[in-house]
DNA sequence: ATGGGGCTTCCCCCTGCTGGAAGGTCAAGA
DNA sequence: TCTTGACCTTCCAGCAGGGGGAAGCCCCAT
């Protein structure tokens, strides 16, 4: 199976399967004419990659992931362990971003947007301006 | 002022400061030696160009922010246009977390976490598994 | 044989810095 | 005066996670 062909059927860019063979993530065989050879399995693979960095999960953490699921020896300990890590990362991006918002609203709300200059957005970023 | 000072005052680390230079957000003069000459206006745009990066603010809405900061005929419309936009991509990562966050959560609810190898998190990121 | 699509490698681009190497400068202390 | 050591300079490389595009094969249909 060509590179066009898996792409299609896992859902992942061609240039996105390139490089995760680049970094060792799939290591599909070589044709005769040097296009990669890609099987059913590939595809699965792919398929689950595409999934996991769908739900955010670092490149490394797909690493993790697809040795797990290729081990039929593994704990569910081990998956659960790093979809945890990962929720925590995602929990705290979240806060971030609350933070930011609730920042930001505020400003918003607080500028008139009218015609003048007076902003109460540029007053906040300048921290100079508070003594004027 | 030397690097060292205005990053001091403004909380901007000097390899920031110069990158900022680099791409044209600030622009100060040169001592006899070759070293970078700040003044305190530097400072403040520094400490600005900081608090907008701190509330996410893309490089280059800094650049348009920090020229309606010097503007002085402004208007607060259009401070407040870049700040509503912003506000609404931040809204939209805080969707995309929280999407992600349900779905992990479920998963890892699911998952008994034991030593077993039967793992829900992995049986959702493989959809040929579902047949089986 | 020719045209079009696919495949290959290669290198640069993106965001927003950060680290490090190699070298110049400057002020203080022995 | 010399020598540290802390500054400063430029340039180069790299992080994540690919995307875009060039130059050049390959293969199939007409």
């Amino acid at each position: 199976m060509n590179i066009g062909d898996v792409a299609r059927q896992s859902g992942v860019p061609p240039k996105t399967i390139r490089y995760y063979e680049d970094i060792g993530l799939i290591r599909p065989k070589r044709a005769e004419n040097g296009y990669r050879d890609f099987n059913q399995s590939h595809v699965h693979k792919l398929a689950f990659l595409g999934r996991a960095r769908a739900l955010g999960f670092t490149i490394e953490d797909c690493r993790t992931l697809l040795a797990l699921y290729e081990d039929e020896n593994r704990e569910s300990l081990q998956v659960k362990a790093v979809a945890e890590e990962h929720l925590r990362q995602i929990e705290e991006k979240i806060e971030k971003l609350r933070s930011m918002k609730a920042t930001l609203s505020e400003l918003v709300d607080k500028c008139a947007g009218d015609h003048r200059p007076d902003c109460p957005i540029i007053a906040d970023l300048s921290p100079e301006l508070s003594y004027k």
